[in-house]
RNA sequence: GCGGGUGUGGCGGAAUGGUAGACGCCGGGGACUUAAAAUCCCCUGACCUUUGGUCGUGCGGGUUCGAGUCCCGCCACCCGCACCA
C-alpha cells in the first residue's frame, strides 16, 4: 500500500459531510435497539467555543459513538441557553439588539462545534431564546401556576440607587455598583416564586436512588436542601409580645444569653420606631450586598433593643438584639443564642461583653471549665442546665422538645435551609412572566391562546433599567378577566427556567405543546449527563424539582432527568504577566504572544522574560486562553480530541499544553502510518502475546469508557499501538491493527473512517460494531510475584497464575536476595497473597 | 464564614490495603540525513560507598506483616453559597 499522509484539513470536512448526508447521528425514536440519551450541558452563547466546551462535549460524543457501537439508538442533541445577561451588556457596550448578537453567536458557535466531528442530532437543535421553545415554557408556567406551585411576595435585591436598577451578584463588587460604583442597597419587591421547598422531602429522599450520580454531589445537594430537626418556641418580650424563635440545639437552651432578630423582622422595626439609633443601624444592615458568604463573613453587628425576652426555663431577662447575621429567611427569623456552642454567637458575645455560658463539656467534671479562642460546638455531656445534666446532647434534645410540647410553649419542629425559587428578573432578555396586572381583577394569567407572549424587538439599552417595564405599547393588554385596560408582567423568567426542561424537549419536539409523554418517556432518563461541577447544586436541583412538579402533575412518568452525572474538570493554562513599573498592577499577556521554552518564557514583541504565573482556569482577564479554531485548524479535530481525553482524569482539571497538544497531533499521524502497515492477506505464525494484548486492550478500553476513564483508556490505546508495532507482520497483527482503528473511532472519528475506507472494510467504521472479546484470551499463565522481607520488596519471580501458597513460600525462600536479606534471622511468619506476594516476617 | 473537593517525579498522571511512578509531555544520548525537519531506538524520582542500598505519594501522628490507599489532627489550593451561566 502506498504510504501518504493523513490530512485533516481535508478529511474533517469530508467525513463530517458523509455523517451528515447518511444523516448517521439522527436519534429515530421508533428504533428497536435499546435507547441510550446522552447529554451535555448546554452551552451559553457567548460568542466563541471555549476549550472547556470541547473537552465537555468531546466527552460526551466518545460515550455517544461508542454506544452507537455497543448497538444503541443514541440520543445525542445539542442547543443554547441563550438567554441572559451578557447580551444586554452586549447591547449597552455595542448597541446592538440581544437577539442579533445572540443568534449570531449562535450561527458562529454552531460552525465551530461542527468542525470538531460532533455525532450529534443536529435536527433537534433548540434555542431558548425563540418563541418556539419560551412560549412552551410560558405554558408549563401557567401549569405549574394552576398546581398552586406558583405565588408571589416580597423578596430583596441589590438596589443600584444611582442606575435605578436591580443588580445580579455578580454586578456588586465589594458592595457597589459595577458601573456606577454607588453602594448597593437592598429593597424589597413584589416578585415570583416556585415551591421548589413542597418538594423538599422528595429531593432529599430522592438522591438515595441516584447511585450513579458522584457523592460529594449529592452530599452538598443534602446539605443544601439541610433537613434540620429543631424546637421552634416563643419568648415572652418585656413588652408582652411572644417572639418565636427556632433552634437546632434546644439542648443548649440554658446556655442561651442572649436572643437576636434579623434586621427586617417586626421587633426590630417596633424598636426603631422613634428611635434614631436603631433606624440607622437597621440602614447600615440594608447597605452591602445581599449574599450568604457576605453576611457571613461581614463582622458580626447588633443593636441592644432595650426590650427583654423572659427564658422559659430560668425566667431571666435576655437582652433583644437587632443582629446583622441573622436571617429573616430561614426559620423564624430570630434566634436564642448560645455563645458558648455557636461560632457566630460567640463573636458577637465577645464583641459586646454579653455572658457565655458552658451548657457542654467532655464531662460533668469539666463544668467550669473555661472556653478557649472559640465556641465548642461538638459532642459532650449537658452541664449547668439542671434536668439536663449528665445527657448526652441527643438525649438532650429530645428531652427539651418534649417538656416544651408537653407544657405547650413549644414543639418540635422539621425546618429545611431550602428556600423557595424565586424566579422574577427584572431584565429585557428572558421569558416574559405570562401574567396581566389589572387594577380591578388584581394579578391574573394570561390566556393560554395568548401565547407565545413574544418579546419586544424595539427596545432600547442606553437606559439603565429593564425596557420592558419602559415600552408602554408592548405592555398595553386587555385584562381577560374584566376586558379593562391592564398591562403586562414585565418581569422575565431567571435562565435556570430555561435550562430546567430542556432535555425534555430535546426528546420531543411537537408545534403545538412543551413535549409529548410517550416520545419523552422513550428516551428519558438521560442515561449521561456531563457538565461542570460549578452546576452541582443549583442547575441540577432546578431540573429534578421541575421534573418532579410535572410528574406530579401527570404529565410525566419519570421522577429523576439524570441517571447518571459526571462533573468534568476545567481546562486551565499558566499565566504571563508583567508588573508595571509605576503602580505594581500585573498586565497579563496571551499564549500567542509569549515565546515559552522549557524553563522561561519571553515576550515574542521585545524578547524581554515575563513571570509565569498560575495555573488557572482559562478566562479573558487572564488572557490564558487557547482558541480551539486556531486549534483545530493546525492540528485538526481528532488530534485535538485525543488531547482533551488524554492524561488528566476527566474529573480534575486539565491543564493546556502546547508539547502535549503537539504529541497527540504526533500520535494521530504515527497510528496513521501503522495503519497504513495492514495486509489483509497476511500469513504467518500467529502471535498469541499479541492477540492477548489486544483482546485485553478492547475490554479495558470499553471498561474504561463506560466508567468515562478516557484517559486510561487512552494509555491502553498507546500501549496496544507500541506492541502492534513492534509485532512481525502476521495475521494477528493486521487484526491488532483494524481493532486498534475500531478502538479509536470513537474518539478519532474523522482516522478512523479514513483509515476504515483505506483499509476496504464496508460503510462506515462510526456504524460498526465494537469489536468482539475472546474471553480465553484475557487470561495469563505466568504472574509476577513480589518478595517482600518485612515488608521490603527484596525480589520479584514469575510463577504459573494459580500457584499454590506452599509453592510460592518455597519459591520465595530459594531467592538468594531474600536469603541475603534474612540474613538468618528466625523466620516468624510468612504472608502469601496468591498471585501477588510473598511477605516473610522475622 | 459555611458546605463540598483536591494534593504522587521537572509536568499531566497510573496503582481491588500488596512490586509506587503504567501511559503521555519535557529533558538527555544515539541512529538515519550533506544538513535540518520528520521518524526510530535507548535513558530519565532523589540520594549514596552503584551486580547493591537508603529515602520518597502536602505536613504531623496512628492502625497493619504491609499504607498513596484506612483512622485522627493540621496546611495549601479549587468549586459552590440561591440574580453569572
Amino acid at each position: 500500500m502506498a504510504e501518504s499522509s493523513f490530512d485533516p484539513s481535508q478529511a474533517d470536512g469530508r467525513w463530517q459531510r458523509a455523517w451528515d448526508e447518511a444523516q448517521t447521528f439522527r436519534a429515530d425514536s421508533g428504533s428497536s435497539k435499546p435507547k441510550s440519551y446522552v447529554l451535555e450541558m448546554f452551552p451559553y452563547p457567548s460568542g466563541r467555543i471555549h476549550i472547556g466546551h470541547v473537552r465537555n462535549y468531546t466527552m460526551g460524543d466518545v460515550l455517544a459513538r461508542y454506544k452507537r457501537m455497543r448497538g444503541h439508538e443514541v440520543l445525542h442533541p445539542m442547543g443554547w441557553d441563550a438567554f441572559g445577561m451578557p447580551a444586554e451588556n452586549a447591547a449597552m457596550e455595542k448597541g446592538v439588539h440581544p437577539g442579533q448578537w445572540t443568534r449570531a453567536n449562535i450561527e458562529h458557535m454552531k460552525a465551530q462545534l461542527q468542525r470538531l466531528g460532533f455525532a450529534l442530532d443536529w435536527s433537534r437543535e433548540l434555542a431558548t431564546c425563540e418563541p418556539e421553545y419560551y412560549g412552551h415554557e410560558q405554558a408549563l408556567f401557567l401549569d405549574l401556576y394552576e398546581a398552586g406551585l406558583v405565588y408571589r411576595k416580597e423578596s430583596e435585591v441589590n438596589w443600584d440607587p444611582v442606575d435605578q436598577t436591580v443588580l445580579a451578584n455578580e454586578q456588586v463588587i465589594d458592595g457597589k455598583g459595577w458601573r456606577s460604583g454607588a453602594e448597593v442597597e437592598k429593597r424589597k419587591l413584589s416578585q415570583w416564586f416556585l415551591k421548589i421547598t413542597d418538594f423538599a422531602e422528595e429531593l432529599l429522599e430522592g438522591l438515595g436512588a441516584l447511585e450513579r450520580w458522584p457523592d460529594k454531589v449529592r452530599l452538598m445537594q443534602e446539605n443544601w436542601i439541610g433537613r434540620s430537626q429543631g424546637l421552634q418556641f416563643s419568648f415572652t418580650l418585656s413588652t408582652g409580645e411572644p417572639l418565636a424563635v427556632y433552634t437546632t440545639r434546644p439542648d443548649t437552651i440554658f446556655g442561651a444569653s442572649f436572643v437576636a432578630v434579623a434586621a427586617d423582622h417586626p421587633v426590630a422595626r417596633a424598636a426603631a420606631q422613634g428611635n434614631p439609633s436603631a433606624e440607622e443601624f437597621i440602614a447600615l444592615c440594608k447597605r452591602g450586598g445581599t449574599t450568604a458568604a457576605e453576611l457571613e463573613t461581614a463582622e458580626k453587628l447588633g443593636f441592644d433593643t432595650g426590650v427583654t425576652a423572659r427564658h422559659p426555663f430560668t425566667g431571666e431577662a435576655l437582652p433583644v438584639y437587632i443582629a446583622n447575621f441573622v436571617l429573616m429567611d430561614y426559620g423564624t427569623g430570630a434566634i436564642m443564642a448560645v455563645p458558648g456552642h455557636d461560632q457566630r454567637d460567640f463573636e458577637f458575645a465577645t464583641k459586646y461583653g454579653l455572658a457565655i455560658p458552658r451548657v457542654v463539656a467532655d464531662s460533668v467534671a469539666q463544668a467550669s471549665d473555661p472556653f478557649g479562642v472559640g465556641a465548642e460546638s461538638g459532642e459532650g455531656v449537658l452541664v449547668n442546665s439542671r434536668f439536663l445534666d449528665g445527657m448526652g446532647v441527643d438525649e438532650a434534645k429530645a428531652e427539651v422538645i418534649r417538656r416544651a410540647e408537653s407544657e405547650s410553649w413549644g414543639e418540635g419542629k422539621t425546618v429545611w435551609r431550602l428556600r423557595d425559587w424565586g424566579v422574577s428578573r427584572q431584565r429585557y432578555w428572558g421569558t416574559p412572566i405570562p401574567f396581566i396586572h389589572c387594577a380591578t381583577c388584581g394579578v391574573v394569567p394570561a390566556p393560554k391562546e395568548s401565547l407565545p407572549i413574544t418579546l419586544p424587538e424595539d427596545v432600547d439599552f442606553q437606559t439603565p433599567g429593564n425596557p420592558l417595564q419602559r415600552h408602554e405599547v408592548w405592555k398595553r393588554v386587555e385584562c381577560p378577566q374584566c376586558g379593562a385596560e391592564a398591562t403586562r408582567e414585565t418581569d422575565t423568567l431567571d435562565t435556570f427556567v430555561n435550562s430546567s426542561w430542556y432535555f425534555l424537549r430535546f426528546a420531543s419536539q411537537p408545534a403545538d405543546r412543551p413535549f409529548d409523554p410517550e416520545e419523552v418517556a422513550k428516551w428519558l432518563p438521560v442515561e449521561q449527563y456531563i457538565g461542570g461541577v460549578e452546576h452541582a447544586i443549583l442547575h441540577l436541583l432546578y431540573a429534578r424539582f421541575w421534573t418532579r412538579a410535572l410528574r406530579r402533575m401527570g404529565r410525566l412518568e419519570v421522577a429523576e432527568p439524570f441517571a447518571s452525572l459526571f462533573t468534568q474538570g476545567m481546562v486551565t493554562h499558566e499565566t504571563y504577566a508583567r508588573r508595571g513599573a509605576d503602580d505594581g498592577r500585573q498586565s497579563f499577556f496571551s499564549p500567542e504572544e509569549v515565546e515559552r521554552s522549557s524553563d522561561r518564557a519571553v515576550l515574542k514583541a521585545d524578547g524581554f522574560p515575563v513571570e509565569i504565573g498560575r495555573v488557572v482556569k482559562m478566562s479573558k482577564s487572564k488572557k490564558n486562553v487557547v482558541d480551539p479554531d486556531t486549534i483545530v485548524e493546525r492540528h485538526g479535530a481528532d488530534a485535538v480530541r485525543w488531547f482533551m481525553l488524554s492524561d488528566s482524569p476527566p474529573e480534575r482539571d486539565l491543564p493546556w499544553s502546547d508539547a502535549g497538544m503537539e504529541g497527540c497531533a504526533r500520535f494521530v499521524h504515527r497510528l496513521w502510518r501503522l495503519f497504513g502497515q495492514y495486509d489483509a492477506g497476511a500469513e504467518g505464525t500467529e502471535d498469541k502475546p499479541l492477540e492477548r494484548k489486544t483482546h485485553q486492550t478492547i475490554a479495558a478500553v470499553a471498561t474504561d469508557i463506560e466508567a468515562l476513564g478516557f484517559n486510561k483508556a487512552v494509555a491502553r490505546i498507546y500501549e496496544l499501538t507500541a506492541a502492534v508495532e513492534k509485532a512481525a507482520p502476521a495475521a494477528s497483527r493486521s487484526r491488532a491493527i483494524l481493532t486498534l482503528v475500531q478502538l479509536v473511532a470513537p474518539m478519532m472519528p474523522h482516522l478512523a473512517e479514513e483509515a476504515w475506507q483505506k483499509l476496504a472494510q464496508p460503510g462506515l467504521v462510526a456504524d460498526a460494531p465494537w469489536p468482539e472479546v475472546d474471553p480465553a484470551l484475557l487470561v495469563e499463565d505466568e504472574v509476577t510475584i513480589a518478595i517482600q522481607h518485612m515488608g521490603k520488596l527484596r525480589d520479584t519471580l514469575s510463577a504459573p497464575k494459580g500457584a499454590s501458597k506452599a509453592d510460592l513460600e518455597a519459591l520465595a525462600l530459594a531467592s538468594e536476595k531474600v536469603q541475603r536479606s534474612i540474613d538468618g534471622a528466625a523466620i516468624r511468619k510468612v504472608i502469601v497473597v496468591p498471585d501477588r506476594l510473598v511477605n516473610i516476617v522475622t
